[in-house]
RNA sequence: GCAGAGGUAGCGAAGCGGUCAAACGCGUAAGGCUUAGGACCUUAUGGCUCAGGCCUUCGUGGGUUCAAAUCCCACCCUCUGCACCA
C-alpha cells in the first residue's frame, strides 16, 4: 500500500528549484514576461496561515504562468514604515503580557525578547528571516535578489521615495492644510481606532455652528441639522452648567460652557479671555435668528449636554423630540408663560404628516426612547423631506439640499461657524479620554483632484479585475475619495525631503515600489551619493539630465524597468481594495506613461477558522512554522483553493484527507501502470473527452484565480474519472500515461512538490515548470458519448432503486435499449429545443403525431436536454456489461427493442427478474 | 450613515433561467474488508411510494416566465471597508 508522505520529498524539490534559478529570471525578449506581487506584509510577528492564503493564491499564479511559457518575476519585500514595529517593541519592553506570551509560544526566547523590547531594528530584521524561512518551507517561488525593506531600514529606497514625492509636489499634487483628528491629549498623538480602548470607529463629526446675538453677546448654537433653523422657537441652555463669556479673535463675545473652550482652542478657535458668568441670569432674554431675524427666547433645559458641543442648544420642537418635549415640560410648569411658544413645522413629508407626534408615542419620552425618535425622524426628514413655505426662501428645496444652501446664507450674513465633535466616546489605551484636535500644516496629497480621479478612473476601467466586483467598489470609492494626509511625526519613515521633520507614512510610501523590484538588486552597485532624482528621472521616465553620466551603469536598469514594466498581477486581500489599491493605481497613472499602468489585481476573502477571521489579534492564528510540524508544504497550499472570490472562506484541516486521498490514488495507479496494455475501446473516447474538458475548465479557472474550481477539476473530478475508466474496464496504458502526466501538470501550481515527485515517478527527468502547460483539445470533445455513458450511469441508478423497491436480490437482468426510430424523434425533438423550450411551439413546429412525441413533450422539466445515437447507446452498454454486471452481482443482457414501450432514448427499459 | 459582498440540505461549499431534491467535501447510518479498531471500498442520508413515480424545499413576502435557488421589487439578517489606521 502507498502512502503519501509530503516531509519526505519536499525539502529534495526546494533544493532542485533552487538550483535551478527557475524563479531568478533575467530579460529575455524571447519570452512574453509577467510581473506579479503581492503587497509588502509589516515583520512585526511570524507568518500565519491567514497570510498564507493570499500569498499561496499569488504562487499558483506564478507558477501557473511560468507553466504557459511566461519569463516570470515574483518579488518579496518588506514593509517597516510607519508604527506596527515600533508598536510592538514598545509592546514587548513595556512588558504586555498577551505579546509577550504569544511570542513565547511561537519559539521566541527571552534574550531575543529582550532585544526586540530594545531595538526595533533587530525585531524586524528577526522577522524577516523567518518570513523567509517559512515562505521557502511552503515552497514559494519568490526571487529574492530583489528584496528591500522600506524605508528608514533602506536609504536607497528612501531616495526613490523622495524622488516620488518631489514629482508629486512638482505636479502640484501635495498641498498643506489643516485636519481634524481624534487626539490624545496625554500622549500627544493621534489616536487611530487600534489605539482606542473605546471608541473604535468614531471620527470627528462635523457641527454647525449658529450665532444667535443676544445684546453684547453671541450664543453660538451648535447643531447637525442646520436646514431646521427656520424652525427655531428658542435657544436652550443648561442652568446646571458653568458658562462662560469668551472672547473670540473675532473680538466677539461667545457664550458657552467651560468645556467648550478647550475644545475650540483644540480646533484652532482660540479663545482669548474668557469670564465665567451666571447663565441663569440670560434666562427668558431675547436672541435673534440669523437667519430671518426673528427674536426667540433664551431658555432652560437640563437635557442639554455640557459635553457636546457649545452648550448651546437650538431648539426645533415640531423636528426634534428632544426640544418638543422640553418645551412641553416648561409648558406645563409655567403655561403662561411658555403658552404662547408654538412648534414651527418647516419640513414636509410625503404621508408623514405626524411625523414626530408617531414617533413620539411609539418610542416613549424617556432619554432612550426620544434619542430613538430622534433618529427616526431626522432619517425620515433628511431623506425624504421637502421645506415648506415656512421656510422662507427654501420653500420647496429638499431638506438634503437645503442643508448647504442655508449654509451659505449663514456664512452671507456671518453668522456661521463650525466646530468638530465626537459623536461617541473615545478612549485611548492610556485611559485618557480622546478629543478632537485639528492640526495645522498637515501635508496632503491631493486625490481628491478631478482631472486625477479622471485618469484612475480610465486605468480601473480598462484594468481586469478579478473577481469582477471588486471594479465596482473601486470606482464608487474613487468617487468620494478625498485628500489625505502623507505624513506624521511619530513612527518610522522617509521624511519629506522639503519639511523634514514630517515622516511620509506607510500607506503613501507603498504605492510604486513595484517599479523599485526592477531595479532592486542592481542600485546598490552605486553609491548612495550617485542615487538621486535625475538617475530615477532617467530610468522610469526616460529623461535625461544634465548630469546623467556614466550611461552604460544606468542603462541595465532602465532595460530592466522597460522589460519588467508595467506589472502584470497585483494579488491581496479584500481590505486594501479601498485604500491601498486606489493610491497604487492614482500614483501610477499620474506619475508613469500610460503603457506602465497595471494591468490586472486579484482580490481575495479571508480565512476563517471555525467562522472567524484568522488573524494575530484575534490570537487564533496558526504560524505556519508551527504548523508544518504537522502537515506537509502542499497540504497546506491546499487552503489556497478554499475559496474563488472576494467572501470569507473556512478552512478546515479535514480537507487535507481529501487531498492526501487522491494523491495516493494516482501512486496507486502509476504503482500497477504495467499491468495495462495496449486495447483501446470505446470508453477512450469518454475518456479523453472529460480530460479536454477538464484542462479548459481548469485553465480557466486558473486565469481567473478560481482555484477552488479548478482544484475540484484538475483533482478531485480528472481522478474518480480516471479510477471509473479503470473500473469500467479501461486498460489503454498510452492514454492512461497522457491522462496522468497531464493532471500533473494541472495541479502543480497548486501542489508543487508532490506533482514534480509523481511527474519523476513517471520516468520524466525534467520539473514540471519546465514542461509546457496541457492544451486543450477541442476535437477530443464527444459529447455523446459522455451521454451515453451518463445514460448508462443514471440507468444503474434507476436499477437500484428498483431492487430496493421489489426488495430482492435480481437473478437476471434485461437492459432494453430503444429502436433507432425513436431515438430519430428523440434527437428532432432536442433539436427543437434550441429554438424554443416551449412545448407547445414545438408540438407546432414538429406537427408529428405519435406516442413517443406525446411522451417526450409531456414535462417541458424534462425535455431531451442532449444528443444521443443509437449506435452508441447500445456499444456503451454493451461495453459496460461488466460494470453493470460487478454492480450488482448478477447476470446482464443488452438487447435491442423494436416495441418496448418503456425503452426510450436515454432512457433504456429495464428487467428484472 | 455611505459603499461593497452575502444568506443554498446536519456542517463547509458549488450552481446564478430549463439535465436541480441541488455537484464536491465533511459528518451520520448500514454493509464489505479486518482478530478488533483505524484506514479503505460500496450504498444510503427532505418526505411519501413494494418497477424507475409523486410531493415539499435554496433568508421572508410579492412579481415576471410555459419554466426561478437562478431575473425584478420590497423587507429581515450577516460580513467588510470608510483615511492618518496598517
Amino acid at each position: 500500500m502507498v502512502k503519501y508522505e509530503p516531509k519526505a520529498i519536499e525539502k529534495k524539490w526546494q533544493d532542485i528549484w533552487a538550483a535551478s534559478k527557475l524563479f531568478e529570471p533575467e530579460i529575455n525578449s524571447a519570452l512574453k514576461k509577467f510581473f506579479i506581487t503581492v503587497p509588502i506584509p509589516y515583520p512585526d510577528g511570524f507568518i500565519h496561515l491567514g497570510h498564507l492564503y493570499t500569498w499561496t493564491r499569488a504562487d499558483i499564479y506564478a507558477r501557473f504562468m511560468r507553466m504557459n511559457g511566461y519569463n516570470v518575476l515574483f518579488p518579496q519585500s518588506f514593509h517597516v514604515t510607519g508604527g506596527p514595529i515600533i508598536g510592538m517593541s514598545n509592546r514587548i519592553n513595556s512588558g504586555d503580557e498577551k505579546t509577550i506570551n504569544v511570542l513565547k509560544e511561537q519559539g521566541v526566547n527571552d534574550k531575543e525578547l529582550g532585544l526586540f523590547g530594545k531595538n526595533p531594528k533587530f525585531l524586524a530584521e528577526y522577522f524577516i528571516n523567518t518570513f523567509k524561512r517559512d515562505f521557502a518551507d511552503i515552497g514559494m517561488s519568490f526571487d529574492w535578489r530583489r528584496t528591500f525593506v522600506t524605508t528608514s531600514l533602506e536609504p536607497y529606497f528612501s531616495r526613490f521615495i523622495e524622488w516620488q514625492f518631489r514629482r508629486l509636489r512638482s505636479l502640484g499634487l501635495i498641498t498643506q492644510g489643516s485636519h481634524p483628528v481624534v487626539w490624545c491629549p496625554h500622549e500627544n498623538t493621534p489616536l487611530g481606532d487600534h489605539d482606542r480602548l473605546a471608541g473604535e470607529g468614531e471620527s470627528p463629526v462635523m457641527f454647525t455652528i449658529i450665532k444667535f446675538k443676544c445684546g453684547e453677546y453671541v450664543f453660538p448654537a451648535a447643531t447637525l441639522r442646520p436646514e431646521t433653523v427656520f424652525g427655531v422657537t428658542n435657544i436652550w441652555i443648561n442652568p446646571n452648567v458653568r458658562y462662560c463669556a469668551a472672547t473670540m479673535e473675532s473680538g466677539e463675545k461667545w457664550i458657552i460652557t467651560e468645556n467648550a473652550q478647550d475644545k475650540l482652542k483644540n480646533q484652532l478657535k482660540p479663545v482669548k479671555t474668557c469670564e465665567i458668568l451666571d447663565i441663569k441670569s440670560f434666562i427668558d432674554k431675547k436672541s435673534v435668528n440669523p437667519i430671518d431675524g426673528k427674536e426667540v427666547p433664551i431658555l432652560p433645559a437640563d437635557f442639554v449636554d455640557a459635553d457636546i458641543g457649545t452648550g448651546v442648544a437650538m431648539s426645533v420642537p415640531m423636528h426634534a423630540p428632544f426640544d418638543y418635549n422640553g418645551l412641553d415640560v416648561l409648558k406645563k410648569k409655567d403655561s403662561i408663560k411658555y403658552g404662547n411658544i408654538v412648534p414651527i413645522k418647516i419640513i414636509d413629508v410625503v404621508d408623514q404628516k405626524d411625523l414626530l407626534k408617531n414617533a413620539m408615542n411609539a418610542f416613549g419620552t424617556t432619554k432612550d426612547g426620544l434619542e430613538k425618535a430622534t433618529k427616526f425622524v431626522y432619517k425620515k426628514e433628511f431623506n425624504q423631506g421637502v421645506l415648506n413655505e415656512n421656510a422662507g426662501t427654501m420653500n420647496g428645496i429638499a431638506a438634503k439640499l437645503a442643508k448647504n444652501n442655508i449654509i451659505d446664507l449663514l456664512k452671507e450674513r456671518k453668522s456661521y461657524d463650525y466646530m468638530f465633535e465626537l459623536e461617541g466616546e473615545v478612549v485611548c489605551r492610556c485611559g485618557t479620554r480622546g478629543e478632537v484636535k485639528v492640526l495645522e500644516n498637515q501635508w496632503f496629497i491631493r486625490y481628491s483632484d478631478k482631472d486625477w480621479k479622471a485618469k484612475a478612473r480610465k486605468e480601473i476601467e480598462k484594468m481586469t479585475v478579478y473577481p469582477d466586483e471588486v471594479k465596482l467598489q473601486l470606482l464608487n470609492t474613487l468617487d468620494w475619495l478625498e485628500d489625505k494626509a502623507v505624513a506624521r511625526k511619530g513612527g518610522l519613515g522617509t521624511p519629506l525631503p522639503w519639511d523634514r521633520e514630517w515622516l511620509i507614512e506607510p500607506l503613501s510610501d507603498s504605492t510604486i515600489y513595484m517599479a523599485y523590484y526592477t531595479i532592486a538588486h542592481l542600485i546598490k552597485n552605486f553609491d548612495l551619493n550617485e542615487v538621486n532624482d535625475e538617475l530615477f528621472d532617467y530610468i522610469f521616465m526616460n529623461k535625461r539630465g544634465k548630469n546623467i553620466k556614466n550611461l552604460s551603469r544606468l542603462e541595465k536598469m532602465r532595460a530592466e524597468f522597460e522589460y519588467w514594466y508595467p506589472l502584470d498581477m497585483r494579488i491581496s486581500a479584500k481590505e486594501l481594495v479601498q485604500n491601498h489599491f486606489l493610491f497604487f493605481i492614482l500614483n501610477h497613472v499620474i506619475l508613469f506613461d500610460e503603457d506602465k499602468w497595471p494591468k490586472a489585481i486579484g482580490i481575495n476573502g479571508w480565512l476563517r477558522i471555525q467562522g472567524q477571521k484568522m488573524s494575530k489579534s484575534k490570537g487564533n492564528s496558526l504560524t505556519i512554522h508551527k504548523a508544518l510540524e504537522t502537515y506537509g508544504a502542499d497540504q497546506l497550499r491546499l487552503l489556497a483553493t478554499a475559496g474563488n472570490g472576494v467572501d470569507d472562506e473556512e478552512w478546515s484541516t479535514l480537507n487535507i484527507s481529501g487531498l492526501n486521498q487522491r494523491i495516493e490514488d494516482i501512486m496507486q495507479i502509476i504503482e500497477i501502470k504495467d499491468s495495462f496494455g495496449e486495447e483501446e475501446i470505446e470508453l477512450d473516447r469518454y475518456l479523453k473527452s472529460k480530460l479536454a474538458k477538464i484542462i479548459n475548465s481548469a485553465t480557466d479557472n486558473y486565469k481567473k484565480l478560481r482555484y477552488r474550481s479548478a482544484v475540484f477539476s484538475a483533482l478531485f473530478e480528472s481522478v474518480s474519472e480516471l479510477k471509473f475508466y479503470i473500473s469500467a474496464g479501461g486498460r489503454n496504458k498510452n492514454l492512461i500515461m497522457e491522462y496522468l502526466e497531464t493532471i500533473l501538470k494541472l495541479n502543480h501550481p497548486i501542489f508543487p512538490h508532490i506533482t514534480d515527485e509523481l511527474f519523476s515517478y513517471l520516468g520524466n527527468t525534467k520539473m514540471l515548470e519546465e514542461t509546457t502547460w496541457p492544451i486543450y483539445d477541442e476535437n477530443a470533445i464527444d459529447n455523446i458519448m459522455e451521454s451515453e455513458v451518463e445514460v448508462v450511469k443514471a440507468t444503474v441508478e434507476d436499477i437500484r432503486n428498483i431492487i430496493s423497491r421489489i426488495k430482492k436480490r435480481p437473478t437476471k437482468i434485461t437492459i432494453g435499449i430503444a429502436n433507432s426510430a425513436r431515438f430519430e424523434l428523440y434527437n428532432k425533438v432536442f433539436m427543437e429545443t434550441k429554438h424554443s423550450r416551449n412545448v407547445n411551439e414545438i408540438r407546432r413546429t414538429l406537427r408529428i403525431n405519435d406516442p413517443i412525441i406525446d411522451k417526450l413533450l409531456k414535462n417541458p422539466q424534462k425535455l431531451p436536454e442532449k444528443e444521443l445515437k443509437q449506435d452508441v447507446e447500445a456499444k456503451t452498454f454493451t461495453e459496460l456489461k461488466q460494470f453493470i454486471e460487478g454492480a450488482f452481482e448478477c447476470q446482464v443482457q443488452i438487447i435491442q427493442k423494436d416495441k418496448d414501450e418503456k425503452a426510450m432514448p436515454g432512457k433504456p427499459s429495464v428487467e428484472i427478474e
